[in-house]
RNA sequence: GCCGGAGUAGCUCAGCUGGUAGAGCACCUGUCUUGUAAACAGGAGGUCAGGGGUUCGAGACCCCUCUCCGGCUCCA
């Protein structure tokens, strides 16, 4: 008997039966047999997928497989990075009397391990040597990864008598939650030197191919993600085929850090933090100009499409939020004050405001849909493990917008929101990622208003051909919502715009107009932030251009560095020129060396440096230096330019393209 | 909020097993009059996050609080 599996190239490769995938790569050549690490088979006939398997375990017949080694990319290193998050577990174990294992996947850049040690024991970043090299010696003595399936109530027992409570959790969950028609019938036992943890693998043959490892940071988890079971000690590591390819993502991770926000906002001079008021940025002047130039665009796109303006208060009468049902369901992370033995608080939503808006007047179909737009200012008091630069603030500024429309006019008002969301993302070259989020667990309104909601909001993203992942039970309170997320320099994933959709609202606050049929209506309220807010979408930008901002966003454009105090007035006089046109443009006339000026000014990362000294008094002229590129005198593009012809060009840049005048036609939403 | 770590001059950091606080940059003053990434000299600057404790003596050790960092949970 013989079986047939079919290789990457289409070609059929014939086998004894019951060969296994180092049969196959064997088969194949000596070459592959030494560097095969894994198999993966998949039965299209069968209708199975794509699975990465053992080498050790027989293949079915008639699979296509195709074997992993270490040039296999993604699915080799999770490979190996789960395998050394066994090495990491056996080493821990070995380490540690008493601790309790509980699971240990490879992530996208690494892998982990969640354990629970003894009472008393705390494991800091200081117990990284001691487990490396115990981890080294499990690498060092290449133990095999024997895998052994067991019975569920086999693995129970074993587990149970080394008193390994989380994998007998595991293993019972495993149990119940099988289809009931095909009870589970055994469980996988991973096995490598002393060490046998409950696993699904797949694991490479030994432990040896985990040579360049690093342990990375310990914290704390909770068990199965649920904040109310214990928590657990989480050890992050990452693993890699060489020690260059480790050394290389080590470099990476350096360079990701010079540009969080948080130290350039600090070396760049934009914001700063202040123990008296946590979590609520103070935005200095370079700072705000950024806020500012944002702020300018975030408006007139807005009055663009449709949008009138509205400024409301922050400080309400709690009845406002009663009758929002903020206080029942928001309550624990509002502000609260008395004032005048009246409780009022500090709005963590703009929405009831603008509904004091709508409600100011009587409302008709002819009026819909009405878009009232505010940067708004809402506190919420986010709990202080969560606070995060300007990513994680308790002083929002929202770019808010509430649109109050029909029902009919629905899906066009979520359509041109996400179209005007991608215009203004486009303009910063970001690529947000979609997430669907639907009914939340405390929510208010009916089943059939929460279906309409996700129905309307689906299609919207579907109209619009729009791939998005669906983040089920993470909707807001009173309605589904479609957010756009973005990562930051290290990988960590940020919300930012959010269009949400709320036939709940509207009928707290018994919000009507009158139709056609001059009958009372019902409109449907759209809650949209595009950016989200300005302090976490400034944050992302600061990382996302390091700092090196295009012209229209930076805090100053230009700066005018006169040679020696000789040519103070008329570098004054240039400065002046310039402030004419409306630039941010500053001098720098201090008693310094103009190495000095310069170097000053490329540190501030402003992008053009105007050096004048006696030629370009002479000729009205200065001598351009653009930021990152080295300047010369006597050649290049910056020699001799007019103050007329820069500025020109200054004036080109001064805004976003976005903000030019343009056709209709042109239009994006 | 939870787990772990940290907090020394404006910034970046040093300060041994407890013996009474230091550097570079920034700042101020003076000299220099500067041509494309750091002129030279001098000076000033600290309740070592805050509070309590141990000790003859605490920046170092212990406890509490605050803030920050890395995660987890949460995030309208």
């Amino acid at each position: 008997m013989s079986i047939t599996v079919t290789l990457p190239d289409g070609k059929p490769l014939e086998l004894p039966d019951g060969a296994t995938g180092a049969d196959a790569a064997a088969a194949i050549g000596p070459g592959l047999a030494r560097a095969a690490l894994a198999i993966e088979v998949s039965h299209p006939e069968a209708g199975e997928e794509g699975e990465v398997r053992d080498l050790a375990r027989a293949l079915p017949d008639g699979a296509r497989v195709s074997i992993i080694t270490a040039k296999s990319g993604e699915k080799a290193l999770e490979l190996i990075r789960h395998d050394a998050a066994h090495v990491l577990a056996a080493a821990v174990m070995d380490l540690y009397d008493g601790v309790k294992i509980s699971i240990g996947p490879a992530i996208a850049e690494g892998f982990y391990y969640d354990f629970e040690f003894p009472d008393g024991t705390a494991v800091s970043e200081a117990d990284f040597p001691r487990i490396e090299e115990r981890m080294r010696e499990h690498i060092k003595a290449a133990e095999t990864f024997q895998r052994r399936d067991v019975s569920p109530a086999e693995a129970r027992e074993r587990f149970v008598a080394e008193r390994q409570d989380y994998k007998v959790e595991l293993i019972d969950d495993l149990v119940a939650s099988a289809d009931p028609a095909h009870p589970l019938k055994t469980v996988s036992l991973y096995t490598n030197g002393p060490f046998t943890d409950l696993c699904r693998g797949p694991h490479a043959p030994t432990t040896q191919t985990v040579s360049a490892f690093k342990l990375g940071s310990v914290a704390g988890a909770y068990w199965r993600g649920d904040s109310d079971r214990t928590m657990l000690t989480r050890i992050y590591g990452t693993a890699f085929f060489s020690k260059k390819e480790l050394a290389e993502h080590e470099e990476r991770l350096e360079q990701a850090r010079a540009r969080d926000h948080r130290k350039l906002g600090r070396e760049l001079d934009l914001f700063m933090f202040s123990e008296l008021s946590p979590g609520s940025p103070f935005w200095k002047p370079a700072g705000l100009a950024i806020w500012n130039a944002l702020s300018e665009l975030w408006r007139s796109e807005n009055r663009r499409r449709g949008y009138r303006e509205v400024k409301t208060p922050i400080l309400f009468d709690v009845e406002l939020f009663k009758q929002s049902g903020h206080w029942d369901t928001y309550r624990d992370h509002m502000y609260f004050t008395d004032v005048e033995d009246r409780p009022m608080g500090l709005k963590p939503m703009n929405c009831p405001a603008h509904i004091q808006i709508y409600k100011d007047a009587r409302r008709s179909y002819r009026d819909l849909p009405i878009r009232y737009s505010e940067a708004g200012l809402v506190h919420r008091h986010e709990p202080s493990g969560t606070l995060h630069g300007l990513m994680r603030v308790r002083h929002i500024t929202q770019d808010d917008a509430h649109i109050f429309c029909t029902e009919e006019q629905v899906q066009q008002e979520v359509v041109q929101c996400l179209r005007f969301g991608f215009f203004l993302y486009e303009l910063f070259g970001f690529e947000p990622r979609l997430e669907l989020s639907t009914r939340p667990e405390k929510r208010i309104g009916s089943e059939e208003m929460w279906d309409r909601a996700e129905g309307a909001l689906a299609g919207a993203l579907e109209a619009e051909g729009l791939n998005y992942e669906l983040n089920p039970g993470d909707g807001a309170f009173y309605g589904p919502k479609i957010d756009l997320h973005m990562t930051d320099s290290i990988g960590r994933s940020w919300q930012l715009g959010t269009v949400q959709l709320d036939y709940s609202m509207p009928e707290r606050f018994d919000l009507l107009y009158t139709g056609a049929d001059n009958g009372e209506h019902r409109p449907v309220m759209i809650h949209r932030a595009l950016m989200g807010s300005f302090e976490r979408f400034i944050g992302i930008l600061i990382e996302h251009y390091a700092g090196e901002f295009p012209v229209w966003l930076a805090p100053v454009q230009a700066i005018v560095l006169p040679v020696s105090d000789r040519f103070n007035d008329y570098a004054a006089s240039v400065r002046d020129r310039l402030l004419d046109e409306q630039a941010r443009v500053e001098l720098d006339d201090r008693n310094e060396s103009i190495g000095r000026k310069i170097r000053e000014a490329e540190l501030r990362k402003i992008p053009y440096m105007l050096v004048v000294g006696e030629r370009e008094a002479g000729e009205g002229t200065v001598a351009v230096r653009t930021h990152g590129a080295a300047g010369e005198r006597g050649g290049g593009e910056g020699e001799g330019v007019s103050v007329e012809q820069f500025s020109e060009r200054l004036l080109g840049e001064l805004y976003s393209s976005a903000l030019k005048p343009r056709k209709s036609s042109e239009r994006h939403a």
